[in-house]
DNA sequence: TATATTTTTTAGTTTTGTCTAAAATTTAAA
DNA sequence: TTTAAATTTTAGACAAAACTAAAAAATATA
């Protein structure tokens, strides 16, 4: 498979789980910041790989083996990003970008043994889960903060927006996996939360909540 | 950089440290396993983005840009060699082709932090310099073990031929770098060795000596 | 339901890196 | 030193993956 197929299949996988529907060229399009045009060139050619099912102007969906494709490509793109922190101590928001590079890297064995030597992690640094050897995902309870009510507590599992922007934000407040968030109150007419985070109490715009997944605690 | 002018500019470098001499259109074609033609376009645009000096029909150097990005390339290489071998325990037999991909990655942050990961290894896991982060390589002496002299002692530093062939062969006598290896007589008739390592004495060939490099010793 | 708008596909180019076949140049041999 | 052989380059073609512009189909609107 071609980095390019693998690009592809990875963004099919990612807007299957987002809008679990058949998904549109232009979706596809917009998400690879690429034309529709050459989208459908690449459909065709995934189709005849049966790594898609296609039928002109109807959408794709992964067939069973685009899917397991996909999750082995999220897979080496997930455990690259654990190596890259707790290993080689990057911050979060530098490793997207590695292991967009690493996650095309072909060998079965060197992706097993990386596992193995990460001691099997079950999410990557931003919470998300990482498929095992046979594709299959763990998937942990979580919720946005933005659904908490004042006086519930949740721990930070996880971030939904990953960009670089968001993620220095949240290190600058000091929030990280593994947190503890407080909900002080929550103010009607902005939906902003007044939070407290270990000791340090302060306040977050409801933009904010809405991308920091937590588990329900207390 | 493409993966593609990468690997031309590998060739040109490997083939300067073998002939140390202008490097012929063909030389490259027959390492590479492609043809001459393809050699030459090549060459015309590593010229005109100053990687190489080319003059038509007189063969090709690198240019200090040129050797600069080598050495660069090199240097990935032998890092992730070692990271397999050290880290996720990969037999050294296997690691080169993992590594032949792996040195594509581009991300200067990440190879000097696996560098340091890897604490400033100078030598890749068949005992092949590694450059810095300058590009400065630290040669040590080192001769092969078919030059040595009866009742002479080595330590193994080296491999000349790194085939799977090979260093299977050698996993298999118990060779391995670090080994201290005595010639205890020499066939004049074939060159053949009769050696101790460690505690073991058997012969090998001239073949298997003159790849086979060693520090003198004792 | 007819028409307008949006989405998707097709057709035809472009770029990168390869190839084959033929021409040009260099090197070796007679 | 002329000819033969080997090497290298040029010219033209091809596949992959992208693009633009135009046509076709689906969807939304009046």
């Amino acid at each position: 498979m071609t980095f390019s197929e693998e690009n592809y299949l990875k963004t099919i996988y990612h807007l299957t789980n987002l809008l679990d529907s058949e998904i549109s060229t232009n979706a596809i399009a917009e998400r690879m910041e690429t034309k529709a045009s050459s989208v459908t060139d690449m459909l065709k050619k995934l189709s005849e790989k049966d790594l898609v099912h296609y039928k002109k102007y109807q959408g794709v969906s992964l067939t069973d083996k685009g899917m397991h494709s996909a999750k082995m490509i999220v897979r080496k793109h997930r455990l690259w990003e654990v190596f890259l922190v707790d290993k080689l101590d990057f911050p979060w928001d530098e490793v997207h970008d590695i292991a967009e590079q690493l996650e095309h890297i072909k060998s079965e064995k060197l992706i097993n043994k990386l596992d193995e030597y990460l001691n099997f992690p079950t999410e990557d640094p931003h919470g998300d889960p990482i498929p095992n050897a046979n594709g299959q995902i763990v998937t942990i309870e979580k919720q946005l903060l933005s659904e908490l009510t004042e006086n519930q507590t949740g721990i930070c599992v996880g971030v939904k927006d990953t960009s670089s922007e968001f993620l220095k934000y949240l290190d600058k407040q000091g929030i990280a996996l593994g947190s503890k968030i407080e909900i002080l109150s929550k103010e009607s007419f902005d939906l902003s939360l007044k939070i407290k985070v270990e000791t340090k109490d302060f306040t977050i715009s409801n933009k904010i909540a809405a991308n920091l997944f937590v588990k329900k605690s207390k």
